[in-house]
DNA sequence: CATAGAAATGCTCGATTTGAGCATTTCTTG
DNA sequence: CAAGAAATGCTCAAATCGAGCATTTCTATG
């Protein structure tokens, strides 16, 4: 297409350098009740595990066919929902600093598989979500992750001037909420870019951060920017199950209320008041009954029920609305 | 990069035609009390004005960087919140329908100014989103475009086999809520899609759809897919008021409630009971008094309050929470 | 200069929605 | 058969939401 302002274009424009790349990655998700899971692929031995990602063909008509043919032929899963998620194209994501490369653009797809069965791809393995953010599970509690954390971004603060500092804790406080004790579920990537610019995770100081000597988060460090793109993702489904039945997405076709209650703990990281979560589904119509029950559930037997497909031509926003933590 | 899937790629990838085109795209947006406005350029007298874009240049650090730059070079504007919207690559938003030809990928993003002073640039100029899309604003009821799109849709409907039918009575059902009487503000994207696949919008008829005796929807058109990018970012924003203070962007350094909620509403195309409204502003603590106050209000007059910053480090997700139309 | 008109503001009230728990029912297991 | 574990049913108070009435305080007008 022809550039809106080419006419000012021209004479402001540098000849451009190499090229930008171009390829599509995927945050593949999966979940038990216990465990978030996504899809990994291990290219290399001696680096550690990435998203998987292709090129972008052009024989496709939309982005997101392109998405669906590759991951269906390199990993045989059928992908039900998918979203675009994010174009990642900071010139820092080069593998090499090379000042004369150009921009590696990556457009990021979230996508939700219902089984979680091995993927047919050579070393691509599902993974807990928490190996990698450990400090988002709050399942059990305050993640002993942030015993490491707090003080570190504490000394990261401090470490600045006066006004930087306390920019520095207001951001802190509210990506984190240590004081008030309060955890926003959904700032998953606020609280992963805090920590990349406090230098407290292995990507940073691989980035060419300063801070060499400050202490590192525990996580396992991905691919690249791919922690990123993962912290992209969890936050986006966080925020979305409480808007839109995607939950459904991943479980089933038949499961109990306290399965479903689980993954979605699983997914927020949270935990939540099993009486009030089965009247907030109950009352939205979410769900409907199998007429089956299921006796493996360790007590009561338990009712087994289905996705009511019909919500989604109903409420305007049918979700599964969490409580604050706290 | 290296692809994960290199190994397998090499075997059925094919060799690529012509290398993607890439660019930012903006969609500038302002408002006064009465009006939602977008920033708009027309490069050829003969075409329908579109969006300001531009190349994608290699020397920025960040692609964000890249759109600011670029921005305040061509329009002398200061974009205040910036966030990416949407990559849209899909082929046929290409000029010519030229099978051969490569993506033209289109990096969107959603500013928001606050001044709506005339841009800088030549052929540059403000309009009202209403322009674009007239069904979206219910300030003064039902819009008058919907006496023409609610026949043509169900028209449309009827036109397809038994299943097909159903589908998209559906579908008619769930963005526009016809019978229901449910009108889903932030739904913008999904009824110019719709709109779009039924052939009722000239952007479509362009692109080769095969309903030509189909009605057209009220509603001047856009250059290439320059339409469905705004609808994109007025359904984004939508939605973000409700649970960010972006409102503030938009809004002057001083304002009284009244200009607020009529912000709102230009926004959002619904109208808002007052003095709840101003319940919700005021129990955030989303503003603060500025001490003045302003006789131009036509009636007593009016305090003149400001955005209480501190509010972004208090609330979790503070923000213009709307009630349902109807 | 009294009055009508237009907003700004203050308050009330019932209907819902939320957050927490208590109490029962109904399985499995030792 | 008793203990333990869940599933389910219900209650209750606090907070929020949706509507609307009542007052206050300006400006514009005859």
């Amino acid at each position: 297409m022809a550039s809106s302002f080419s006419a000012r274009r021209s004479k402001t424009s540098i000849e451009p350098h190499a090229a930008p790349t171009i390829d599509l990655s995927a945050v593949i998700m999966a979940a038990t009740p216990d465990e978030p899971r996504v899809l990994t692929v291990r290219s290399d031995p001696q680096q550690p595990e990435g998203l998987p990602s292709g090129p972008l063909q052009s024989q496709h008509r939309t982005l997101e066919m392109g998405l669906r043919s590759w991951v269906t032929e390199q990993t045989q899963l059928t992908l039900g929902y998918v979203e675009q998620l994010y174009t990642f194209g900071d010139r820092d994501r080069a593998e090499a600093h090379d000042p004369n490369a150009g921009h590696a653009l990556s457009i990021a797809y979230l996508a939700l598989v219902q089984e979680a069965r091995p993927a047919g791809l050579a070393h691509a393995a599902w993974q807990n979500w928490y190996d990698y953010l450990p400090w988002e599970d709050w399942r059990d509690g305050r993640p002993k992750a942030l015993d490491v954390i707090e003080p570190a971004l504490k000394a990261w603060a401090r470490a600045g001037g006066k006004p930087l500092r306390q920019f520095r804790e207001e951001r802190i406080e509210l990506t984190f909420g240590f004081e008030a004790r309060t955890w926003t579920d959904e700032r998953v990537l606020e609280r992963y870019e805090l920590l990349y610019e406090a230098g407290l995770v292995p990507e940073a100081l691989r980035d060419g951060a300063t801070a060499a000597k400050a202490r590192i988060a525990p996580g396992k460090p991905m691919a690249l920017d791919h922690r990123r793109i993962l912290a992209t993702a969890i936050g986006r489904l966080r925020g979305k199950i409480k808007y839109r039945p995607v939950i459904f997405e991943l479980m089933p076709a038949a499961f109990t209320l306290l399965d479903l209650q689980r993954t979605v703990e699983a997914l927020s990281g949270i935990r939540l008041h099993k009486q009030n979560f089965r009247r907030l589904v109950e009352m939205q119509g979410l769900v409907e009954e199998t007429g089956e029950v299921t006796t493996k559930t360790g007590g009561r037997p338990a009712r087994l029920v289905r996705f009511r497909r019909e919500v989604l031509l109903e409420r305007p926003a049918p979700g599964v609305r969490l409580p604050r933590l706290r």
